[in-house]
DNA sequence: CAAAAAACCGATTGCTAGTCGGTTTTATTT
DNA sequence: AAATAAAACCGACTAGCAATCGGTTTTTTG
């Protein structure tokens, strides 16, 4: 899965809105970047038939939202420019962690043990 | 950065065998894949000219390496891909971790955990 | 039913990977 | 040094996808 910057622009907005219409969204770029509402409008196309958004009529018009979270997209996204990178003996996951950690600072080093302890507790350890 | 299949697997060639020619790269894949010697050459040429890999000229053939480590290119893309997915409080990057851990198990979780701690030793606690 | 709004269709542009034929350049061999 | 072999280089073409938008059809609403 490839996505434009259009594309991610309009996912976000919508992650931070919840649900919009074509015409919002419009209105809602139109004082950073040009471009007809059609643009618009075809771009939400391309998110829901890629199923990354939902929709529902309101009245006469489409109202779209995410149909997916923004920490899976990130994930799949991820997993689909890392594939093929492999390694006999490593996983690319654990190569992209250790490219990652070294943009963190001690914050989020913080952050990231909290995470995995919790994660060792929801696992109740039965993962590979 | 977007990189093809074939550009992947070049790469992954070259960062196992750490010197190849067009000739031996297409040699090596003649197996699994159809396609031209000219293929591999254009790809090698594509891939030197995004600076992924150096060439020298060994008699009449330029030998080609990787210039960048495989874990430093994973990173970029990551970086790339995720760019302009951006939430207000929380990084990318963070996010990106958040979603990926769920694919760890145990051994891994201790991997990561290793390798925050070598970064904390590494870093000297002088990170933002 | 008429006007307005939005969806839908279709076409164009631009970019990039992949592909390969043919020509030129460079090296090797006799 | 000429003939031969090998590789680089050039140019072209295809295919897929994001972005773009004009124009037409459909739907809603007053």
């Amino acid at each position: 899965m490839i996505l434009g910057e259009l594309e991610k622009q309009v996912l976000n907005y919508l992650w931070d809105q919840g649900e919009a219409g074509a015409k919002q969204v419009h209105h809602a770029f139109s004082s950073t970047r040009s471009g007809s509402l059609n643009t618009i409008q075809s771009t939400l196309d391309r998110l829901y038939k890629k199923k990354l958004l939902s929709r529902r009529k309101s009245s006469h018009a489409y109202l779209y939202r995410p149909r997916v979270e923004r920490e899976s997209l990130i994930a799949q996204l991820i997993r689909d420019v890392t594939q093929e990178l492999k390694q006999q003996d490593q996983n690319v996951t654990m190569a992209a962690f250790a490219s990652l950690t070294s943009e963190l600072g001690d914050d989020e080093l913080d952050q990231l043990e909290a995470l995995i302890e919790s994660r060792r507790q929801l696992d109740g350890r039965n993962k590979p």
